[in-house]
RNA sequence: CGGAAUGUGGCGCAGCCUGGUAGCGCACUUGUUCGGGGUACAAGUGGUCGGAGGUUCAAAUCCUCUCAUUCCGACCA
């Protein structure tokens, strides 16, 4: 390719509503423009790099013998009433009618698709397991879409689904699948995580997901020091701690604390430690109209996934409103307590063994301190719904964790029967009766694998692609190249000589000063550059500079092709 | 969904308070210049100022409504 006769469409200067370092650097390399909030129009450049991430995806996704296939965006609601979702998905799934009025999703997911298309499909157990995938665009209507690709309405996945006769058939594919993922972002040269974590609203039982480990990203993950244990924050368990059963040494009391609605001002007031005060929150319960306190420590933060499995509290979690709390407790939020409280109260481990504790006296302005499980206040529960935080006890026994940041690209799940049932997808067994099938599902978010990568890979001059997913692999930079023949012969040749060999180069043959071409090649990441310039030529050389390194190398003209071909490899 | 901010050529912005000929930088076109790190000079192209309504002799500017985008929050007990 020449620049000539490409969409470079870089940017000298930063967008102004760009505020993550790769949404920003997608901007300004031309791989993206936004259409809409949460749309975006993919230009060559990321195009280019979009294909590449698809492509390894889909050879792996081939090579543990997963077929390809391709559904619809568009699906019908009856498929999504089946399975209970048509209600249960919310906000995010965008429905519509067509002219007969009937009524269509824009697909966020497939798993209703693919087991109404199986159920037709597959008749026996010989015919499993069975493993099915697409890279396709998905449509959620996310709240907030933001980061450019990172967190779009429209974006490129790749959903595998995979069908069983029997739970110990899905472990097997499972783990297969598990061994794909690690190969896949092992090419893709990214630094991963693979992490135990939450099924979410897709449902199921084992499940883990892969992480980019980026300082941005959203997720945080905690990981043992003593051991590969890695799990998702909101999924890692918080251990009870193995102090001693806690010992009343003081009396409880009523004290003022004016307008101390936070456990900071309470701590700040009373001056004692954020550790020692009981935060009591109120939630919605399931049953209609009820209300749940849910008691942690004042330092420690509630953890929603947790709670929302606790089957007195409603879910999705939601706070009570400041009515609710001040009609049925009778105190305005920020000075609730459990003493004396008549909801059920469901405590964290961690606050199950307070001793001497701060709480709100459930009254304005006034909180209680030195307050006693058992002697003052009960509890209906113990329950661990907290946020592990940075040196806790590991899960598993060994060490403590810590914790980091990741951005989730990558997501396996043992399904189960949670779809086959409600839908009725059976196979007969080998003993001739119908058995329901038994589910996997595994997702890559391969739009936002190009964002993640360039969180990961990035300078002060843009874009350090991993070398399998830049956009060019060897770019030519000729000086010059207007006014020195020699210079144009020299750089056209090389570049005849690549594109034969099948590299993907690109040949900067704009009239441009060399600083520019310099900053649009860095800009957009490719990883081998090669200068052609008269000086060089007269010395016999062109020079060579890596991506990302500093130096630059002259290289022997006769040489410079072996030598791309041998670093290209 | 709650809060805040912003919408002015392709991009980044000024002008608005105090109404009166729409401006700057980048990019783009042409010419000259420069030629190993976003060169310099000159001449140009391109905008009914997000949209609708209102006030006024006159609206980018004031008022009302609306749409869009971005950021923050959705843990306050």
């Amino acid at each position: 390719m020449k620049t000539s006769q490409y969409l470079l469409a870089t940017l000298r200067e930063d967008p102004s509503d760009a505020e993550l370092a790769s949404h920003r650097l997608m901007l300004r390399a031309g791989m993206i423009r936004m259409q809409a909030s949460g749309l975006y129009t993919w230009l060559p450049t990321g195009l280019r790099v979009l294909r590449k991430v698809e492509q390894i995806v889909r050879e792996e996704m081939n090579a543990v013998g997963a077929q390809e296939i391709l559904m619809p965006m568009v699906q019908a609601a009856e498929l999504w009433q089946e399975s209970g979702r048509w209600q249960e998905y919310g906000d995010e799934l965008l429905r519509m009618q067509d002219r007969h009025g009937r009524d269509f999703c824009l697909g966020p997911t497939h798993e209703e698709v693919i087991t109404s298309m199986i159920r037709d499909e597959i008749r026996s157990y010989k015919q499993l397991p069975a493993v099915y995938y697409q890279v396709q665009g998905k449509f959620r209507d996310e709240r907030r879409p933001r980061f450019g690709v990172m967190r779009a309405r429209e974006f490129l996945m790749k959903d595998a689904y995979s069908f069983h006769a029997s739970d110990e058939c899905l472990d097997k594919t499972y783990q297969i699948m598990y061994q794909a993922y690690v190969k896949i972002f092992e090419r893709l040269g990214l630094d991963y995580r693979a992490v135990i974590a939450d099924t979410g609203s897709i449902g199921g039982s084992n499940s883990h997901e892969f992480h980019v480990l980026a300082d941005s990203g959203e997720d945080a993950i905690a990981f043992s020091t003593e051991s590969n244990y890695a799990a998702n924050v909101e999924k890692a368990e918080a251990l009870a701690p193995s102090d001693d059963a806690p010992v009343a040494t003081q009396t409880m009391q009523t004290v003022s604390t004016p307008n101390a609605r936070s456990i900071e001002a309470v701590c700040e007031s009373l001056n004692v430690d954020a550790s020692k005060v009981l935060k009591t929150l109120i939630v919605k319960g399931q049953q209609d109209g009820t209300l749940v306190a849910v008691c942690l420590r004042g330092d420690h933060q509630l953890n929603e996934i947790k709670i929302e499995k606790h089957p007195l509290v409603f879910a999705p979690l939601a706070m009570a409103s400041d009515e609710d709390i001040n009609r049925t407790i009778g105190a305005p939020a920020g000075f609730v307590g459990p003493v004396g409280l008549e909801v059920p109260i469901i405590v964290d481990r961690d606050s199950a063994i307070l001793n001497d504790f701060v709480c709100g006296a459930n009254q304005d302005n006034h909180h209680l301190t030195g307050v006693n499980w058992q002697r003052d206040a009960s509890y209906t529960e113990i329950f661990d719904c907290r946020n592990i935080v940075e040196g806790d006890a590991s899960p598993d026994g060994k060490g403590s964790l810590t914790i980091k940041r990741g951005i989730e690209v990558g997501h396996i799940f043992q399904l189960g029967t949670k779809y086959s049932k409600a839908m009725k997808a059976n196979v007969l067994s080998e003993n001739g009766k119908a058995v329901t099938l038994t589910m996997g599902c595994y997702g890559i978010g391969v739009s936002r694998i190009v964002a993640a990568a360039i969180e990961q890979n990035h300078d002060d001059y843009g874009i350090t692609w991993p070398e399998n997913i830049a956009p060019f692999q060897v770019a030519i930079v000729p000086m010059n190249m207007k006014r020195s023949p020699r210079v144009a012969e020299q750089a056209q040749a090389l570049y005849q000589q690549l594109l034969q060999a099948g590299i993907e180069v690109l040949l900067d043959d704009r009239k441009e000063r060399p600083g520019v071409m310099f900053a649009d090649i860095e800009l957009i990441g490719v990883p081998h550059r090669i200068v052609i310039s008269e000086r060089g030529i007269d010395a016999g050389t062109f020079e060579y500079k890596h991506r990302r390194s500093n130096d630059k190398v002259d290289i022997e003209m006769d040489n410079v092709f072996s030598t791309l071909m041998n670093k290209i490899g």
